[in-house]
DNA sequence: ATTCTGACA
DNA sequence: TGTCAGCA
């Protein structure tokens, strides 16, 4: 595991930002018995995932549609911002909004 | 030395 | 988001 400082290091994030994000729900992180965050490799992962949506445009808002969206098998096919962008499946087939399939 | 929460700009 | 306080 990993501590924030660590993370901070191997996701270019700062950790102001992995904890807001943690917030958000974007990231849900194991706690140490003394309430220290602890990372996984997947968190790191997911992390750099987020990083590389918030330099593509995304708010906190369309992250949180695309990462569920991930889970469904769908992915974003345009910088889908607030409504805008197309989806399409793991087949390359248009999809309704990850938005109306997922919810929330 | 590090991390944590809450809070203000 | 950055940063500072006051803890653990």
């Amino acid at each position: 595991m990993f501590t924030m400082g660590a993370a901070e290091r191997l996701t270019g994030l700062t950790q102001r930002q992995i904890r807001y994000y943690e917030a958000k729900g974007l990231v849900r992180l194991a706690r140490s018995p003394s309430g220290q965050r602890l990372l996984t490799a997947r968190d790191i992962r997911q992390l750099r995932r987020i990083r590389w949506l918030l330099q593509q445009g995304h708010n906190v808002h369309t992250m949180r549609v695309i990462l569920a969206a991930d889970g469904a098998g769908l992915q974003p096919q345009r910088g889908a911002r607030e409504n805008g962008g197309q989806w399409v499946n793991n087949k390359g087939r248009s999809t309704a909004s990850p938005r109306t399939v997922v919810g929330r």
